[in-house]
DNA sequence: AAAAAGCTTGAAGAATTGTTCATTTGATTG
DNA sequence: CAATCAAATGAACAATTCTTCAAGCTTTTT
C-alpha cells in the first residue's frame, strides 16, 4: 500500500515532464550533452526562459550541469528520466 | 528522430499524471473498479471535483467507464496507466 | 581593468488550471 | 409522475505557472 505523500511526490514529478519546454529540454539532453545557449538555439527560445527551466529541471534532479569556462554543460541526470520518457511514448504513440 | 508534435502529446499526456487529485484517482482505481460517490468519499472530496478530474481522465482515454443503474462504475483504460505510474515511483522512491 | 560572452535571477503580466457552488441530466423508486 | 439518488456540467474565482524584460553574476578576452 502507498503512502499519500508518495503521490505527492509522483505527482509533482509527472508535473516535470508535463510542460513541453521542459520535455523538449529533456530530449534534445537525451541525445546529447549541451549547454544552455544551444539548447536556446534548437528550441528557439530565448537563453533565459531556458534557463528557468533548467533550474525547475535541476532542482527536481532530472539534470546535471558542469561548468566549463564561461559555458555550462547540461545533461541528463540518470537512466530513469529516459525511461520514463519511452514509457509514456508508447502510449502516446499507440 | 522524433517529431516535434509527439514530444507535446507527451507534455499532455505527463501533465494529466501531474495533478494530485488525478494521480490519487488513477491510483484508487488501479487496486478496483470505484464507483464516482466512493472515489469522492476515499479522497474526501466533493463529487464535482472527481468528476471534473474524471471527465479529463476520460478525454485522455486514462480511464473508462460503465453506467449500472444510476452508478457509474470508472477503471483503468488500460495497463500502460499502471506501468508508467510504477516506472515514476522507481524514480521518487530511490 | 574594462568589455564581452554565457548564464542566472527577480519581478511582472498573461494564461492556464482546479475547486466550489448551483444547476441539470439520467435512472430508479414510491 | 413526483421524488430521490448518482453523476455531469457551466460559470466564477483563486492559485499556480510560463515567458519576457531588465539587471546581475562569472569567467574570459583584450
Amino acid at each position: 500500500m502507498l503512502e499519500e505523500e508518495e503521490l505527492y511526490e509522483l505527482a509533482d514529478l509527472f508535473k516535470i515532464f508535463g510542460d513541453p519546454t521542459r520535455i523538449k529540454i529533456l530530449y534534445v539532453l537525451s541525445e546529447s550533452e549541451m549547454c544552455v545557449c544551444d539548447i536556446a538555439r534548437e528550441l528557439n527560445m530565448t537563453q533565459s526562459a531556458i534557463s528557468h527551466q533548467l533550474k525547475i529541471l535541476k532542482q527536481s534532479k532530472l539534470v546535471k550541469n558542469r561548468r566549463e569556462g564561461k559555458t555550462v554543460f547540461y545533461s541528463l541526470a540518470d537512466g530513469h528520466v529516459k525511461t520514463i520518457m519511452r514509457q509514456g511514448l508508447d502510449h502516446v504513440q499507440e
